[in-house]
DNA sequence: GATTGTCGGATTGTCAACAATCCGACAAGT
DNA sequence: ACTTGTCGGATTGTTGACAATCCGACAATC
């Protein structure tokens, strides 16, 4: 017989909380938009407290934010956020990298980040910017799991999260850019045997200046195939 | 007239939050404990309602662990975590002190870090490790804040709380080290104006390793005046 | 016209009651 | 003796009702 895990229990409160994240990721509600407790619970067929347990749960999260007695709002990430944003993820995936190189999970890493890689490159050339906006998400998300912190993946998770609103709000969505994937590929290179400094000096010139690329998006808003970071 | 800040609003909810953070943190509750709903609601004054959403927070925040139908217990931090904690706090702080050195509040962290260093020095002194213990975290916590990011310190803060915990838990306390305000003196005189390479290389001198700092500590079990790091 | 005061409605915050879950103790069956 | 089934008590999870808060609209006053 197969080892079985656990039966994962799940509370109402985890079960709206997730499917509140997955709705204000996909941009659902708009920034700034209050979520009212009474039309929501309603809605979602649960009653108030679980609801305002999730939306707990978010608020710490950063994707909402509460005013005592005046409500829940989806957070407005302004350019300032943006900035913030770039730099945290930064600093998580430079301290994952360091990890990574200089311990025992560089191959294992590399070989999971080489897949991700490739499969973006493949929905790219299919046209398929939403799989391969995705998938770049899940890039960076393997890399910084491969530096097996629990803690600094979690972190990284509510970032990442962040970041997904800034693209909806300030650069309106993940656009393609004509070598994204292969600038990951390098980049799974680089991770698999490259100096420290090469890595991190890629990962940099990967990421570009946000306020850049912010301000080219602003310009180019009618999708000029210019580069969206994650 | 002076210019007023707006009135706080704060929910019963967050009171509760802050209070049992304070308790938790403060070691009134065993590692492993379970929080009782019905008891404790009973023992604030206050309905299971704005408990349960407190509790949610500090279980965000990594301070309770919660099991669904079974209860929220204070967490059990393990050596490994101990690690973890370390890497991710160390992290941190490197991102932040890179952002210092390279940017426009050196000085004044620096500044700020003199005057925290100072009181540590003579709380020392004075023979009293309590104060000396916070002003340790202080210190740390206005060095992360000299970054200008408010994700940097917000994450900072959940992770110096588990390190109180590590403590509590895994190290029997804060103790005393003759040259511990000595080192964060020399801390702040780096950031002032040295290389961020002599920076960052201090920082991790400061650090040490936490398996060998719990290794000693628990050797040293009656107290011989070694360090514990924050 | 500007300022102050009042009120009602919408919404959030809290509470207490009931429902659901889980675990341990005990009984029954093999 | 071991396994399975049942039940009760303790606790958590959810619900709906009531309390509290806030804001905007309107009236009264200067």
């Amino acid at each position: 017989m197969a080892a079985s895990k656990p039966i994962e229990r799940l509370t109402l409160s985890t079960l709206v909380a997730e499917r509140l994240r997955g709705d204000i990721l996909a941009g659902t509600y708009l920034p700034g938009q209050q979520l009212h407790e009474v039309e929501l619970a309603l809605a979602l067929g649960v009653s108030r407290g679980p609801l305002r347990e999730a939306m707990q749960r978010l608020v710490q999260e950063g994707l909402l934010t509460s005013i005592p007695h005046r409500g829940v709002f989806v957070v407005d990430l302004s350019e300032d956020d943006l900035r913030d944003v770039f730099f945290v993820r930064a600093s998580l995936e430079e301290a994952a990298v360091r990890r990574i190189v200089s311990g025992g999970t560089r191959s294992a890493t590399a070989k999971l980040l080489h897949g991700i890689a490739d499969r973006m490159d493949k929905a790219m050339r299919a046209g398929d910017s939403a799989v391969g906006g995705d998938l770049d998400f899940a890039f960076h998300r393997t890399l910084v799991d491969g530096a097996g912190s629990a803690r600094l993946s979690r972190t990284y998770a509510t970032v990442q999260a962040e970041t997904r609103l800034c693209l909806h709000r300030l650069m309106g969505g993940y656009r393609r850019r004509a070598d994204l994937a292969l600038e990951h590929v390098r980049l799974a290179d680089l991770i698999a045997s490259a100096p420290l400094d090469a890595v991190l000096e890629e990962l940099h010139r990967h990421f570009g200046d946000p306020a850049a690329t912010l301000r080219r998006s602003l310009k180019d808003s009618d999708g000029a195939a210019e580069d969206t970071t994650r």
